[in-house]
DNA sequence: ATGGTGGCCTTGCCA
């Protein structure tokens, strides 16, 4: 199975590259963020075409996750089910697809720390996995996906002395971006290249950054061990963030033994 | 190509 995850920052502004890229791919399951459309404006038809099913969770100007499959789509959840007030944001879609459990994130950005909306992310894992806790177990097949908005190490930046104080690099997000992978999650991409640096899935659109190299690795496919132990393939498709009217973000890629 | 934000509910905010 292949199972990406792409923040295409506006669905309605990059359909036609994110349709051209799944029909020469040809993943299983699709995980997007930053659609931003409204619940029912989702492009299913589009996809359907190609041959998959879709769930949306959408809010309109903001946020918005998504899911495709072509294995199915069972059991969805909008939001986190740990007993908490709903999340005012559309950041996190939930379904079995092909009899894995996958989810759809996009994590708060934080803004500056110290900002509310950085209580607000680390809240937000926090309740990622308050939901994990309650509601599985990581003997299950597991798969969370998306922007993290969190380098977990400083070879995950492309400086950084550059983002000395700034938000994604501080140890409180990163704890708490550590606390979710030890509910029992590993992080497919890192284990395929332990050794490697400069390896990014983000790139300003500013200062001409990914011309430059100027990234930052926050997109993640993190699995629980059984299927992490399955992935044979893991890549960031960097010509996705060439050419016209590219997303800040390049999809990332696993294929599983299944 | 020797240089280069872009998306949105746009004249400001968000990333």
């Amino acid at each position: 199975m292949r199972i990406v995850t792409w923040n295409v920052n506006s669905l309605k502004a990059r359909l036609p590259r994110v349709l051209d890229w799944v029909e020469t791919m040809d993943p299983d399951v699709l995980c997007i963020q930053e659609t931003k459309l409204a619940e029912d404006a989702f492009p299913s038809d589009s996809f359907a075409k190609l041959g998959y099913e879709s769930i949306h969770h959408g809010q309109g100007q903001w946020n918005g996750v998504a899911i495709i499959s072509k294995v199915g789509i069972d059991d969805p959840v909008s939001g986190f089910s740990d007993g908490g007030a709903p999340d005012p944001d559309a950041r996190i879609i939930w379904a079995t697809c092909g009899g894995l459990r996958v989810a759809s994130a996009y994590i708060p950005n934080g803004r500056e720390v110290g900002h509310d909306h950085y209580i607000y992310k680390l809240d937000w894992l926090g309740r990622l996995r308050s939901h994990l806790d309650e509601n599985h177990s990581p003997k299950e097949d597991v798969l969370i996906l998306g922007d993290f908005n969190v380098a977990p190490e400083d070879r995950d930046v492309w400086s950084a002395k550059a983002f000395k104080g700034a938000t994604h690099v501080s140890q409180p997000e990163r704890n708490a971006y550590q606390e979710v992978l030890d509910w029992g999650l590993q992080d497919t991409f890192r284990n395929h290249y332990p050794e490697e640096d400069g390896l990014y899935t983000f790139w300003d659109y500013r200062q001409g950054s990914f011309y430059k190299r100027y990234g930052m690795r926050i997109d993640f496919i993190l699995a629980s061990k059984s299927l992490a132990n399955q992935c044979t393939l893991a890549l960031v498709d960097r010509n996705a963030r060439k050419g016209e009217k590219p997303s800040d973000h390049a999809p990332l890629l696993a294929d599983f033994q299944r």
